[in-house]
RNA sequence: GCCUUCUUAGCUCAGCCGGUCAGAGCGGUUGUUUCGUAAACAACAGGUCAGGGGUUCAAAUCCCCUAGAAGGCUCCA
């Protein structure tokens, strides 16, 4: 007998090779007929594997992670007998379950293509397989053996994959037709899989490395249930009304022409309109912070980088040199504001009394992103920085880094973001060459920023290898509506340019200083800012940021002349105003105004004339009765006031 | 940059296998209507079917190139 114990620490005793599903079943049959996994001493097992010793178990159903990974990854295995059976001679790479399914990485041979087109082939096959109920089979084989079945089948992704692999634990897992090299675990069987799609198909590099060959990636989904498919499959039709690329458009906020060239905005009235509410905020914020604002030219000799580094280190991803015309004189876009800023701190001596010295600029950078690489308003070649250079003494860092994480929170706060996660990036310790400065400079800084992350109590991940080039980072990162992450805000302090820069300061001992500067941008881009808040808002901005808040709509146009006194009215009082005055019954305008999700409407019509009174609809809510127009201001004045709380 | 797909009127889209296929709705303009909380009615205007080249008696439709877009991969200051 052994002894099982249960997540709830309670004991009970089984006889010696019970499985995960036998215990289920020994709890409820409605367990036993969900338990996809079990974990084994926290070991992810298949449900059907003996348990031989005393162990501390836990059963997952498809609602956890670890079922839906076991389950996903059978898909995959589902998938791949598929398409083994209607692409003979396939070659598989890697099939992994993902945070929204999973995919398979294949090589359909020499001049063999796998369009969009064979998806609902693959998917119907699919169908046909997992109704055969056959059971996952696990086996356990040597390196050898396994070396050996993959040389006779002529697949070299996994030669190579095992040649990584330790003999002993190496396993092959068998259902129906097809053998895959896998650790597990698997479902009992292809049973379960009853609802499938499959969503896109895409080149991926072989182990993610461009030099090599590029391979065939299917993405798919699978349920329990033909319910659940649909649900998600609705889900992600909602999540595409809010892509901020679609609402860009219809909202009017911004655009892209061919002509001036990918991924290069431009913003349109209404989108300026938003950005510059953003951008007087941050700048009200930034002066009772302490930052003096400065502008800076948008390009600059080439020698300025080659000084900073950038050009070293990140020369080909800039554009081009341009070069004046007579001298040859060689100058580049800027890629990033601090150069310049570190300019503006070396124009004249500083004393220790002077410091920190906080400037900060909206500065327009210019990079080179791959083509491929561009996305709507989150990766564009030409954007704006809220950027700002915090130049201090070392004793000092701590105490900005946590002011910056302040304002930071406060902004976030202010706008409504909850959902984002902080992201610590050091040096990757093992590939000191991508970054510049000394060991001793790095470790001050990354200890600077883990405590002041500790000491905010700030939820974090530490990656190593995302560095700056110049120095480790705070990010703050959020997801767009398809699931892709954004970094918004940053922080980075930086021991490396006051040292190519050669800054100083003196000090109290009436000696030379070196100064450490602080990266910091709250937004982050002021494009990337925007389109996540368009998507986090789903284009219903607040009052204080809809580029027009207020919509007069007249019953008809005999009204037209109060509207106009309407919106001089409210025009007294910087309320962003227009009126409707075309020729259209009412609900035709409120229908209209509405979908271009203006927050409030006034309707104007014989009653409202009559009584100096409008009568208020409310974005979402609908009518909410007549006011005098007084009473009105009060309360959107009031509405106004209460963000910056 | 790489793989796959896509590009038809300002917007959203129809147009199967090459032969009245240049269409619809919204939007726009004009006219009628002057209206009470999510779509009044009518007429009209708008496109070299992304651009270029080719195949064909005939190309929006097939092929090639270029540009742009989408989903991934790689990259990311």
């Amino acid at each position: 007998m052994i002894k099982i114990t249960f997540p709830d620490n309670s004991v009970k005793e089984y006889k010696e090779g019970i499985n995960g599903l036998e215990l289920a079943k020994d709890i409820s049959s409605s367990l036993a007929n969900e338990v996809v996994a079990i974990s084994v001493n926290n070991e992810i097992r298949d449900i059907t594997r003996p348990i031989n010793n005393d162990a501390a178990i836990k059963l997952h159903k498809f609602d956890d992670p670890e079922g839906k990974h076991a389950f996903w990854h059978s898909s995959a295995h589902l998938m791949a007998e598929a398409l083994e059976q209607i692409y003979p001679g396939i070659k598989f790479g890697i099939g992994p379950s993902v945070e929204n399914g999973f995919y398979y990485d294949v090589d359909p041979g020499d001049g063999k293509v796998i369009t969009e087109d064979a998806l609902p082939k693959i998917e119907k096959k699919m169908y046909e397989l997992s109704g055969q109920n056959s059971k996952f089979i696990r086996k356990e084989i040597s390196k050898k053996e396994a070396l050996d079945y993959y040389k006779k089948k002529g697949d070299e992704y996994k030669l190579e994959l095992i040649n990584e692999l330790e003999d002993g634990e190496i396993s092959l897992y068998t259902h129906g037709k097809f053998t895959d090299l896998c650790r597990g675990p698997h479902l009992p069987d292809t049973g379960p899989i009853k609802a499938i799609k499959l969503l896109n198909i895409a080149g991926a590099y072989w182990r993610g490395d461009e030099k090599r060959k590029q391979l065939t990636r299917i993405y798919g989904i699978t349920f329990p249930k033909k319910k659940m498919l649909d649900d998600y499959l609705v889900m992600l039709e909602q999540a595409k009304a809010r892509d901020h690329r679609k609402l860009g458009k219809e909202l009017e906020l911004f655009t892209f022409s061919p002509k001036v060239g990918q991924g290069l905005p431009l913003w349109l009235p209404k989108g300026t309109a938003l950005r510059e509410t953003l951008e007087n905020f941050l700048k009200k914020v930034q002066k009772e912070h302490g930052y003096l604002p400065v502008i800076t030219p948008h390009i600059a000799q080439k020698e300025l980088y080659v000084t900073s580094g950038h050009y070293e280190k990140y020369g080909v991803d800039s554009f081009r040199p341009i070069s004046t015309p007579a001298e040859g004189e060689e100058f580049l876009l800027k890629p990033m504001n601090c150069p310049h800023h570190c300019e503006i701190y070396k124009r004249k001596p500083r004393s220790y009394k002077d410091l920190p010295l906080r400037i900060a600029e909206f500065g327009a950078v210019y990079r080179y992103e791959q083509s491929g690489e561009l996305h709507g308003l989150t990766r564009v070649r030409g954007f704006t920085i809220d950027d700002s250079h915090i130049f201090c003494r070392p004793d000092q860092v701590k105490e900005e880094f946590l002011k910056v994480i302040d304002i930071i929170l406060y902004i976030f706060r202010t706008l409504n973001f909850k959902d984002f996660t902080t992201q610590v990036s050091l040096r990757d310790p093992n590939d000191k060459d991508k970054y510049i400065g000394t060991d001793e400079n790095w470790e001050k800084a990354e200890k600077a920023i883990i405590e002041a992350t500790e000491e905010k109590g700030l939820e974090k991940t530490i990656e190593l290898g995302e560095a700056a080039f110049y120095g480790p980072k705070l990010d703050f990162i959020v997801k767009d509506v398809i699931g892709r992450k954004w970094q918004l805000g940053t922080i980075q302090v930086d021991y490396n340019l006051p040292d190519r820069f050669e800054m100083e300061y003196i000090g109290s001992d009436d000696q030379k200083h070196r100064p450490v500067m602080i990266h910091r941008a709250p937004f982050g881009s002021m494009e990337r800012f925007v389109a996540v808040l368009i998507e986090h808002t789903a284009g219903k901005f607040p009052l204080w940021l809809a580029p027009d808040q207020v919509v007069i709509l007249p019953i008809s146009e005999k009204f037209n002349d109060y509207a106009e006194k309407v919106l001089n009215f409210l025009n007294n009082y910087d309320i962003r105003t227009l009126i409707d005055s075309r020729n259209e019954k009412i609900g035709k305008k409120i229908r209209d105004n509405e979908i271009k999700k203006i927050p409030y409407l006034l309707i104007v019509g014989e009653k409202e004339v009559t009584n100096n009174t409008v009568s208020v609809r409310k974005r979402g809510e609908g009518d909410k009765g007549t006011m005098k127009l007084e009473d009105f201001v009060v309360s959107l004045n009031k509405e106004l006031e209460e963000h910056l709380n």
